[in-house]
RNA sequence: GCCACCGUAGCUCAGCUGGUAGAGCAACUGAUUUGUAAUCAGUAAGUCGGGGGUUCGAGUCCCUUCGGUGGCUCCA
């Protein structure tokens, strides 16, 4: 037999028997590897463990902890799904069931829902089928064998996704015992690899996420590759849900809905409207230094702007009706950059006054359809930390990339660790459709927009296809601090409206050119940011954005005027102070200041009044011991200040 | 918008197969005057989301409507 040489990761090589799979390879390796290993890369390809290899080639094995062995993972577990529905519901047809980050799904047209009950009964068979160990063997199938198969199981979904294919491709399917599923693969050998899953929820999905279509059934679960990851990522659910910002905005008075106020429609509270009034003190700062000046624009506006900007035609659906006014069509304002076009118009302007940068927070509202709401992540009024840069094309890419960079500075103010620009371009397909047609200002301003980025060393990820119909634009993932996703802020180029707007300004030879037009929004809008940071700080916001910011808990009501002149001091020093001076126990104050997440709880007793000092205690660190109150005045000042995310610097 | 689930006191929740509501915390009152995460006692509090129906009788069953949640899709 001929002999083959298997190359490792490490450069290494071994000769085995031609024919033998990856499996053998990984046995011939230790005993450990071949039970951890769920896929190998041949050639670049990831590949099942039981494909016989016939020539020399470079072999690298992936465990289930590693993210492509995580994926095969999932994806298995997902089969393993489907064969257990099968197995309970015969007559349950399935569509398709991916992996997704962390997690995998199966879509399942049945009569009626699964239910909780069902969801345990299902995850139930999957342990037992897993605990089978059946072996997952791939099949190679003709197209008409593939049809003529699924055909015969029923299995429509299967046979519309087959019919679909190109001609060429070559279809395989996977068999595991009873159960066949089409499917490119690769899979984990047998199904005991697959040992540390969890079925999560079931909800509806549109087949093929077209609402004109079929609703299924969907079900999620999660698989790992060790009982502590799963244990990780279940804890992680939990965390997230302890983190939740609709439930601390409740605790924390921070905002609330009403029924007969709207749905989408937040109040927010005194708690949440100091926050409010943070930010936007940080984002008027931030930009009167980046040369913005500020404008202000009425929340509603006649039609006849919305047929102008392409708003009545493009974005109508997501726009409050029209209200008649003396038989003029009104509209609340959907976005801010019409108005802000106007304010552009308004005067005349020269090359010697561009860039202008107009800033607004602005009030928008977007009539978001009733199923996408979502506690302050998603809502129908919203206030946008908007501006929009009217510019040359020389300045273009300066302004671009001040405007990432002013990012990137929010980023560390809030302790942002993790995030992902996505500089979303055009795909030709689109032009003239999705996008506007100007294939030459498309590729001129995706390069400078590239250029700036290199230049400026900021890090970012490009999606083709993910451009606003105006231009290029570039979206920011943050990552909250236990890790949970969120879109906030953009930064979108517009080589459009500006001209729809006939907007000018006079260049230096006298003629009139139409400027470009940067839409931003780094700081999102109050809801969305607000939601973000509450999950993201879990509800302790660091003391600037705090909004109780020092507790004074007099020992008994006998000390009552000292701890009133300690709160006078604080307040004098513009800090946000509360006495608790009811006559309750130091012990249930202090609980009580914990619970609200107080940051700063000052005791003052006997001891501290004589001395005019002030105990503090801070959230986190306990006792910190008697000081004098104009030296802790000063620190926490300071502290706010310097909108520290750390106390006590 | 669509599918599913949920909606009981300010909050968190209990209330079995229908027999006209209950706990803890919070609030309020009184007593206690307290030294780093809950002092004790008492009081008040709900047209069980709204409307309609079935029934002798509905928080419980049915319909409808409003709101929320998980998804589909979209996005700040």
């Amino acid at each position: 037999m001929n002999q083959i040489t298997l190359t490792f990761p490490d450069k290494s090589t071994r000769s085995y028997s031609a024919g033998v799979t990856p499996l053998e390879v990984a046995q011939s390796i230790g005993p450990r590897l071949a039970s951890d290993t769920v896929v190998a890369r041949i050639n670049g390809t990831l590949t099942d463990l039981a494909i016989p290899i016939n020539q020399d080639t470079e072999i690298t094995f992936y465990t289930g902890d590693t993210p492509e062995g995580h994926e095969i993972l999932l994806h298995s577990a997902a089969h393993l799904l489907a064969q257990a529905v099968k197995q309970l519901f015969p007559k349950a047809k399935v569509a398709i069931g991916p992996a997704i980050e962390n997690r995998f799904y199966y879509d399942f047209d049945i009569d009626g829902t699964f239910s909780e009950k069902d969801l345990r009964r299902i995850e139930e068979k999957m342990r037992e089928l897993a605990k089978a160990d059946h072996e997952v063997s791939r099949i190679e199938l003709s197209r008409e064998a593939a049809i003529a198969e699924f055909r015969a199981q029923d299995e429509t979904y299967k046979v519309e996704i087959i019919e679909e294919l190109p001609e060429d491709e070559k279809i395989t399917a996977y068999r595991q015992a009873e159960f066949i599923d089409l499917c490119r693969g690769p899979h984990v050998s047998s199904t005991g690899k697959i040992k540390y899953f969890k079925l999560l929820e079931s909800s509806g999905a549109y087949w093929r996420g077209d609402e004109r279509n079929k609703m299924l059934q969907r079900i999620y679960g999660t698989a790992f590759s060790s009982k502590k990851q799963l244990k990780d990522y279940l804890h992680f659910l939990e965390e997230a849900k302890k983190r939740d910002h609709r439930k601390l905005g409740k605790e924390l008075s921070i905002f609330t809905f009403d029924d007969e106020v709207g749905p989408g429609l937040p109040l927010w509270l005194p708690n949440g409207a100091i926050i409010i009034e943070e930010l936007e003190q940080l984002a008027k700062e931030k930009e009167r230094a980046a040369g913005y000046v500020r404008v202000r624009t009425p929340h509603l506006t006649k039609g006849v702007l919305y047929e102008k900007s392409g708003h009545l035609e493009h974005y109508q659906d997501d726009m409050y009706p029209a209200m008649d006014v003396d038989g003029t069509k009104y509209y609340v304002k959907p976005m801010n950059c019409p108005h802000h076009h106007k304010i552009f118009a308004a005067e005349q302007r020269s090359y010697r006054d561009m860039p202008i940068r107009l800033a607004e927070y602005g009030t928008c509202y977007r009539y978001e359809k009733s199923g996408q709401l979502f506690g302050l992540m998603r809502v129908r009024s919203m206030q946008m930390n908007d501006a929009h840069i009217y510019c040359t094309m020389e300045q273009f890419a300066d302004e671009f990339l001040a405007v990432c960079q002013l990012h990137l500075e929010y980023f560390e103010i809030f302790g942002i660790e993790k995030y992902e620009m996505r500089l979303s371009l055009h795909n030709k397909e689109g032009l003239g459709e999705k996008y506007v047609n100007e294939p030459e200002l498309w590729v001129k301003t995706e390069a400078i927009v590239r250029q700036a980025l290199d230049d400026g060393g900021i890090n970012y990820v490009e999606i083709p296809g993910e451009a606003a119909f105006y231009g290029p634009k570039i979206d920011v993932q943050v990552w909250s601090a236990i890790g949970k996703e969120f879109t906030l802020g953009t930064n979108q180029v517009d080589f459009a409206i500006p001209q729809r707007f006939g907007l000018t300004y006079t260049n230096q030879d006298g003629v009139a050119e139409t400027p470009l037009c940067i839409h931003r929004a780094p700081l999102s809008t109050h809801e969305r940011f607000i939601g973000f940071l509450i999950e993201h700080y879990g509800g302790d916001f660091p003391l600037w954005l705090a909004p109780i910011q020092v507790a004074v808990l007099p020992v008994s009501e006998k000390v009552n005027t000292y701890a009133r002149q300690v709160k006078n001091q604080l307040l004098s020093a513009n800090i946000r102070v509360q006495l608790n001076d009811r006559p309750d126990k130091i012990g249930a104050k202090i609980r009580n200041a914990e619970t609200s997440r107080i940051n700063v709880m000052l005791i003052v007793g006997a001891r501290e009044a004589e001395n005019e000092t002030v105990s503090v205690r801070r959230r986190f660190q306990g006792d910190l011991g008697q000081q004098s109150l104009a030296d802790l005045i000063n620190q926490l000042k300071n502290e706010i200040k310097q909108r520290s995310l750390t106390s006590g610097i």
